[in-house]
DNA sequence: TCAAAAGTGTTCACAGTACACCCATGC
DNA sequence: GCATGGGTGTACTGTGAACACTTTTGA
């Protein structure tokens, strides 16, 4: 161990992994990199992180320059290190990811900086070691979402237990038992049923429902299983 | 987004949060801070993270340094970034947290940096951040073993299953039913019963075991229940 | 022979699953 | 009235929890 002034200074940043979703399909938001290297280049959203703020206070500000959107599910996600990650200069990147409701957003898109939505499943070459962070992100929101209620970060305020199915099912890319999933969603009193119903999914309509914001802050450790199989052993 | 060359650039360290297991309580080793500030203070493990090596390196070798053993089991816990986490120079700290055997590091104590355990309920005041690194890193530890075959690494290849009964009361601080744990640990299938016994803890005498290290690679990411009440909504 | 801890058996309640069925509505 | 998706009922299965019981052995 040795005193600070010997020690070598690194450059910080911080990259967002943003989830969406649109009603079919499960999307990551990159952008357009708007410096050289790379200019042009799909990337995802991020930047240095300045003398007067937290890895955290970084990552809000990108979000919030990117979406203008406030307030949404953030995470700290990994630290990447490794020394030739950035071909520029060695850079050390924390990584976020982040749930946003799209409808939202698009009510007030940034162009600025050519943001674009791709779907998961087929996302373009990134630069750097950005695919393998989108890879990691995936494989915790499957993790967390499976054990705690999150996915409903990315739905609008209201919505219905059909949809969120269809959530999870384009998540975890399989499909589920209505009924059962049905059940166990209102079993953890999450959810309050409102009176309206959405009638474009089908002709008898589907209820609205709501997060019970109290008990879903409450509840935000607690467990949950609406992946069947995934807390089995086997 | 500005250009590489004017960004600040920022000290970068790590911190590791050793957990050891005596066969009574859960652990934690600390050091005396070798250089000032608050030299002779207790401090988590750690150190800056030089010019050609990742975050992950320093922390083995760190970890290496200090208890002579390779190999451990390592995992980032969280990256801290705080503005004024350290007092002298803004530091950015990559954490992770290690589980150690504790009867193999004492065969090859290194006391250079006099390391010492404390029982985690019982810890001094540690410099910084570290006292809430701590909290994190237990906090993780409790929610990971819940669901993985993890806590094996406390223990020494050789074990019973009341120690690792005792074990596990220890980091939930509570008492489990013996047979259920039984049951529960044995239908995992990734322990080998061995022919002899431990005779200290009883007059009968618990069969020792050993994980079964091609199972348990295989489901490091697999679930696991053994502990009761966890898995559940409630 | 008795105490103490290891390990096994048994029962019960309930969670998870599969799948049949009913409901509301637009066409 | 009938197709379509929303929603409910039900029966079966397996797991988890509680606790009684048997086993082993040193003192």
């Amino acid at each position: 161990m040795r005193r600070y002034s010997q020690q070598k200074r690194f450059l910080f940043a911080v990259d967002c992994i943003i989830f969406g979703f649109d009603g079919q399909e499960l999307k990551l938001m990159v952008i357009q990199r708007g410096f050289e290297p790379f200019r042009g280049k799909w990337s995802l959203v991020g930047g240095f992180v300045g003398e007067k703020e937290s890895a955290e206070d970084a990552a809000a500000r990108v979000l919030k320059e990117l979406t203008g959107l406030d307030g949404l599910y953030m995470e700290q996600l990994h630290a990447f290190s490794a020394i030739d990650r950035d071909t520029v200069e060695r850079t050390v990147s924390i990584t976020f990811f982040a749930l946003i409701d799209i409808q939202q957003y698009t009510q007030q898109i940034i162009e600025h900086y050519h943001p674009a939505w791709f779907s998961i499943n087929e996302l373009p070459d990134l630069i750097f070691d950005h695919t393998k962070i989108v890879e990691l992100a995936k494989e915790k929101l499957r993790y967390k979402a499976a054990l705690h209620p999150l996915l409903f970060e990315l739905l609008p305020a209201k919505f219905t237990i059909p949809q969120l199915q269809n959530l999870y099912q384009c998540v975890y890319n399989t499909g589920f038992d209505k009924g059962n999933f049905n059940r166990k969603l209102l079993s953890t009193k999450l959810l309050m049923k409102l009176k309206d119903k959405d009638k474009l999914g089908s002709k008898k309509g589907a209820f609205y429902y709501k997060v019970d914001t109290k008990k879903y802050n409450a509840s935000l450790n607690s467990f949950l299983n609406l992946v069947p199989g995934q807390n089995s052993w086997k």
